[in-house]
DNA sequence: GAAGATTGACTGCTCAATCTTC
DNA sequence: GAAGATTGAGCAGTCAATCTTC
């Protein structure tokens, strides 16, 4: 058992901040997706993470450990998505317990309606305000505090 | 209106890890506290800001804006805290419409109670990842960013 | 019995509508 | 009519239990 020294001033603003960023960047970027009719960031996480693998596409199994979302959460986060048209499920040949999701036509074309909001909004709310090299420094140091977390 | 030069390939990056930071981080940090049987984060903040006033304590409408919460949802949660005999109401002698709310001394005693542990989970989590001037930097990269928002 | 995935029951969040007081 | 605050109805998240296949 090592003791980890306790947090600096430093360390407890920084955290303090990053709660902050939660509860209002990341609504105020939500809340302009949705403005201009589209779904929830985690819909869009989905819809990328399955754009970039080759059919039969991902089972609910590697989607969890890629996303980092809790199985019982994205079973029905799935559903929705699947009822929305925006996926596809098929049979699993291998393994009949479970079944693999894909992209459907508009799945995809919902992906790149999105991503020009999406990229104006992070521009606006985060490429505005910092320069080239603190973005830098902040994408690392977040690096850094993932690493390790599941 | 400017047009926002499209976010360069940090900022970016910057984005997403904020976005994975609030998914594994800090439910990460969340679920210590609860496994402590600790209440949310929420309830923390709520407890910080009302331990740092005086009598006769804050308004609804004051912690929405301390805290950035919403107030139908800020409602619901006063309403379980008072339940859970964390905080008292008093009526506002000026205006009949509204309530002050104070912390019981359970809610004080909870407060106390969860510094330590919470304390604990910052530094593990994020103390023990990055130098001090790395937390500098990263306090004041999302400081920047929560600059002009709401 | 373990892994993949879903479901039921409960709790909490969200939106729009409402109520009261100013 | 606006501000402070709450509420009803519906949707989403959470936990534990369950079902199926391995």
């Amino acid at each position: 058992m090592t003791e980890p020294a306790p947090p600096t001033a430093a360390v407890i603003r920084a955290w303090a901040r990053l709660v902050k960023a939660r509860r209002v960047l990341l609504s105020t970027v939500e809340a302009e997706l949705k403005s201009a009719g589209f779904p929830p960031l985690e819909w869009y996480d989905v819809l990328l993470e399955l754009s970039r693998v080759a059919a039969p596409g991902l089972r609910p199994s590697e989607l969890e450990t890629h996303l980092l979302l809790e199985q019982y959460n994205l079973s029905r986060l799935l559903d929705r998505m699947v009822k929305a048209g925006y996926l596809e499920r098929s049979p699993s040949p291998e393994d009949a317990r479970g079944h693999y999701l894909a992209l459907s036509a508009s799945g995809r074309d919902l992906l790149t309606r999105m991503w020009p909001v999406y990229r104006e909004a992070i521009g606006r709310h985060v490429g505005s305000k910092l320069t080239e090299a603190e973005a830098q420094q902040l994408g690392s140091a977040l690096g850094k505090l993932l690493e390790g977390e599941s």
